[in-house]
DNA sequence: TGGTTTTTGTACTATACTGCATAAAATTAC
DNA sequence: GTAATTTTATGCAGTATAGTACAAAAACCA
């Protein structure tokens, strides 16, 4: 087993960084999807042997279901900060999707859109545990949205008859569209005007920037 | 070879309906993917051996293909009839959504959202033709909503300044959402608010239904 | 009835895949 | 330096997979 934090481990010491790893590992997940990636794969990209990819993270499914949870979080505390940076909320929502389209279509790499919708959503009609946890993923990714959206009307800033949840779930459908968009191959222009109207949809047409 | 519109059969005659296979084969790699599905399995689903699929859609490859475009034409035919059929462009929207919402969550069934956010969208990095595919679907079903928009716009239903290319594309995204939300297990009712919104968002909050 | 044509069904090949057993290697503890 | 401990590396077992070869079957034509 691995020794998640031994200071000074007993034995042979390991000749990976299991962070560094789960990274390759995700990123293989990411462009050849669940069924389409062999333990031949991921054990070229982490650098790990098979049996050292078991010892640390358990069988294949084992290991798409961390990638899964690291892809999550890291998506939601980058979403926060970025919408915790900005003073304003239009401002907020434009830099988000900014930064998702750079995020989703890299300039110097290929397209590769959310590692949520381009690969938990193919497997959760065959796999009831990865369908709850997509579940929840969105969800928590609406909640990042909707509670911007309640700060937002605290301040004056959003109208008091507005319905946050309502359009976070807005904000979420915007966010969906670029990722399947940019793994679809959409030029980037094309992607920003769409996040553009997007923020002019959700926060109203009447403040042009 | 397989004869398309063969009036009578020189030979044996074939012992499937090569339409009804067809669609057997798309509900499969529906639920699976393409790379989760086997020839075992669609086999089994189409009741066809694996040398009579062969004979009928080349390799697997091949009979994907071809479900994805069946997929795509059927999709943009239901959508215009329903956008053609309600005098409103807001009722068009709403029927639209609802349909949808039946279609990717059916009542008696599993939740199977879309079939190209749901199979293709996976190899669409690995399989460039796919992906030109699927960009192309996309536009294709833009187009449905920019059309309709157009329309609006000559008839006075919608404001002169709107940007029908980019309402369509707003249009399109509260689709992509609403499959797949369902594909990730949404409730019927939170898909139906949801549709909703979008509507509310697109034509406008002003009329109330 | 016999020949022709097309499809079907069985069986096969070669490869890929997941998971694991086992021994060598590298380090710490005493 | 030796024993204990943990990881690595090679290789294997059993199964699944895509695609195909080939003969039997079922129709038509003469």
């Amino acid at each position: 087993m691995v020794q998640k934090t031994g200071k000074r481990a007993r034995g042979r010491p390991r000749a990976y960084d299991p962070d560094q790893a789960l990274a390759r590992a995700m990123d293989t997940f990411w462009i050849g999807g669940y069924s389409g990636t062999s333990l031949d794969a991921l054990s070229a990209s982490t650098g790990m042997q098979r049996p050292s990819l078991y010892g640390a993270f358990g069988d294949k499914r084992s290991l798409y279901l961390e990638a899964l949870e690291r892809y999550t979080d890291e998506s939601i505390a980058s979403m926060r900060e970025t919408l915790d940076f900005e003073s304003s909320l239009r401002d907020g929502l434009a830099t988000l999707y900014h930064s998702a389209i750079s995020f989703y279509a890299p300039r110097n790499a290929d397209p590769r859109g959310c590692f949520l919708i381009g690969t938990a959503a193919v497997e959760a009609m065959s796999d009831p545990g990865i369908r709850n946890r997509l579940r929840k993923a969105l969800r928590r990714l609406d909640r990042v949205f909707e509670d911007r959206f309640r700060q937002a009307q605290a301040t004056g800033e959003l109208d008091r008859q507005a319905d946050p949840a309502a359009l976070a779930k807005m904000a979420s459908a915007v966010l969906h569209t670029l990722a399947l968009r940019s793994r679809a191959g959409d030029s980037r222009p094309s992607l920003r005007a769409i996040a553009e109207h997007g923020v002019q949809m959700i926060c109203g047409a009447r403040s042009r920037r």
